[in-house]
RNA sequence: CGGGGUGUAGCGCAGCCUGGUUAGCGCGCCUGCCUUGGGAGCAGGAGGUCACCAGUUCGAAUCUGGUCACCCCGACCA
């Protein structure tokens, strides 16, 4: 491709509205251009990445043994009735009226469509196992688009399904997709973590995410220093702290009660006690399948409501509402407490290790000081119930965690039965036996890939893509164009390299020097040639990777021969790292 | 949905408070000269319903009211 008849609206100042770094470069190096809030026009050089990444993604799904199918993003209404998701997705789901009334919807997401595919289809176990994927737009009314392509009303999904007869059998299935998962993120060269996440209905290991660390994440990651355990926020367990105080001091004075007018948050009373945040208690009363339920936590703490709903053993958690608290405790919000609690309460294990807390009084305006757990309110349903920070232990180990922000750029899940059964999605087993299908479900997405590419992988010049990804692979930067040697050299080089299959982009444009390069390192290319005549004059092009500081000479006469060994070594390079992380992960049980 | 911010040329901004020539500046774009290894210089030029609607006024980018859009923080995110 030559630049001169390309479309490349590089900027050389960074757009106002963009903060995140892939936001801003993809903006400034003209691969994308927003259209609305959400919405975004992929321009030539932006879509080649996008096929790029799709490219790997879809190899990687074949050779793993899953077959790629089309459906469609236009859906009925009455399937997401079905399922019973048309309540429980909200107005996540763009609706859609047709003429004459019909509703439909455009595809969030295709469990729906792909389960009434295969109760059609799929009717014997012979017929299982089969994963099907496709790679397609999908359309979410997120309430809050944000940060450039990274979180958008639409976006291209790569989104795979696998059906299978029993629980083993589903193993299997998301094994191979996991790894698959793992070998096409290699492939991208992105610096991936793999964590566990909330897993619903079949709990234990049947969910995984995977997450690129960097500032703009809208996820947090909480990850063990020294072993391998990693696992988002909304998941991760808290190891226990050694040698904690675990007997009640029986010696300590009696609390008191004091009187804290108007002090309901913990800051407050804190603030107004002078006691730290470290050493409060509150008490949250949720509606645990409508039953009013009291969780303590340390003040500074989070609750996290999946733990909760573990620990009591509730379908549905939800926050009791004012009335329901006043009722259930005596005392209005911010002056709850754990002692003389008329409800079910459950400790989270911090509090619980504490000698003496501050807790509500409940009473209006008043707060305890000095409470014994364990002397003053029984210890006797203690569990982990917050949220995991930093500095907490690993539940493995016991080394300190620490908490990162990361981008989600793909997810596997084991959905077992939720959508066969609501659907009627059944097989008939070797006795002839009607059973559900189990299946599971594994995304990947596409634009996140090219988003996540470019967090972790630029420098103050612009982007800095993975071979594997880059638009082009070479660029060549002829400096004279008005010089016919200097030229015949670049058609050359151009016409070789194009015929041994390598991307060529030529910045062809009569510019000077400086804005050639410029351009180039913006749009991140890998390796870059220069032709000029400085270094005709001693029979040398110049080689530079995007990536290094330094540049190189290479003879003129051979240098198609050697660029082209560059890009087989750097490849060969990639590909060793590749095959490393996979004999590494052969040893490794992964669900 | 709550809070905050911004809408003036393709991009970045000034002007608005205190209404009044033809709405400016930098980058980019076009023409010419000159220059040519890290976003050169000079000269000339094109490009604007000042987000939209309504109002106040002799007169509105500027004041008032409303609407819309976009961005940020939060809530939300199978």
């Amino acid at each position: 491709m030559r630049w001169s008849i390309a479309l490349i609206p590089t900027l050389k100042e960074p757009p106002a509205d963009a903060v995140a770094p892939s936001h801003i470069l993809l903006l400034r190096a003209g691969m994308i251009r927003q259209l609305g809030a959400g919405a975004y026009t992929y321009l030539p050089l932006g879509l080649r990445v996008l096929h790029k990444a799709s490219q790997i993604v879809r190899q990687e799904m074949d050779a793993a043994g899953a077959i790629e199918l089309l459906m469609p993003a236009l859906q009925p209404i009455e399937i997401w009735k079905e399922s019973g998701r048309y309540e429980t997705y909200g107005d996540l789901l763009m609706k859609l009226t047709l003429s004459g009334g019909h509703q439909m919807c455009l595809g969030p997401t295709h469990e729906e469509v792909m389960t009434d595919l295969a109760r059609d289809l799929i009717n014997s176990y012979k017929q299982l196992p089969i994963t099907m994927y496709q790679i397609q737009t999908k359309f979410r009314d997120e309430p809050r688009p944000r940060f450039g392509i990274v979180r958008t009303r639409e976006f291209v999904m790569k989104d795979a399904y696998s059906f299978d007869a029993d629980v083993a059998q589903l193993g299997k299935s998301y094994d191979a997709m996991y790894e698959a998962y793992c070998r096409i993120y290699d492939r991208c060269g992105l610096p991936y973590v793999i964590v566990e996440a909330e897993s619903g209905p079949i709990g234990g290991d049947a969910s995984h995410e995977f997450m690129v660390p960097c500032s703009t994440g809208e996820d947090r990651v909480i990850q063990c220093t020294a072993c391998d355990y990693a696992a988002n926020q909304e998941r991760a367990e808290i190891g226990a702290r050694l040698a904690l105080a675990t007997k009640p001091d029986l010696t300590a004075p009696p609390f008191q009660a004091v009187d804290t007018p108007g002090k309901r948050t913990i800051r407050d009373v804190c603030g107004f006690l002078k006691v730290e945040e470290s050493t409060s208690g509150k008490l949250l009363v949720y509606l645990g399948d409508g039953k009013p339920v009291a969780v303590l936590l340390r003040g500074d703490h989070e609750a996290n409501e999946a733990k909760v709903r573990r620990a009591i053993g509730v379908a549905t958690l939800v926050p009791a509402d004012p009335e329901t608290i006043q009722k259930a405790t005596g005392a209005p919000m911010g002056f709850l407490g754990p002692v003389n609690i008329k409800i079910p309460m459950v400790i989270d294990r911090a509090i619980a290790a504490l000698a003496t807390v501050v807790v509500g009084g409940n009473a209006v305006d008043v707060h305890l000081k000095g409470v014994v757990p364990g002397r003053d309110f029984p210890l006797d349903r203690v569990f982990d119930l917050r949220n995991a920070e930093a500095g907490d232990p690993c539940p493995r180990c016991g080394t300190t965690m620490v908490s990162r922000a990361a981008l989600e750029i793909g997810h596997v899940f084991k959905l077992g039965t939720k959508y066969s059964k609501a659907m009627g999605a059944t097989y008939l087993d070797e006795k002839g036996v009607e059973i559900p299908i189990i299946m599971g479900c594994y995304g990947i997405g596409i634009n996140r890939i090219m988003a996540a590419a470019i967090e972790a992988g630029h420098d103050d010049n612009g982007i800095i893509w993975p071979l594997s990804l880059a638009p082009y692979q070479v660029s060549l930067i002829p400096l004279q164009v008005n010089k016919a040697e200097v030229m015949d050299l670049t058609r050359k080089l151009e016409q070789e390299l194009e015929a041994a299959g390598v991307d060529v982009l030529t910045d062809d444009r009569d510019q000077r020097p400086g804005v050639k390069f410029k351009d180039v390192d913006l749009i991140g290319i890998s390796l870059r040639v220069v032709i000029g005549e400085r270094g005709l004059k001693d029979g040398s092009v110049e080689i530079k990777w995007r990536h290094e500081a330094a540049a190189r000479n290479l003879p003129m006469a051979t240098a198609t021969q050697a660029i082209l060994a560059e890009l087989a070594e750097a490849k060969a390079t990639h590909d060793a790292y590749c095959r490393e992380r996979i004999s590494a992960r052969s040893g490794a049980a992964t669900s």
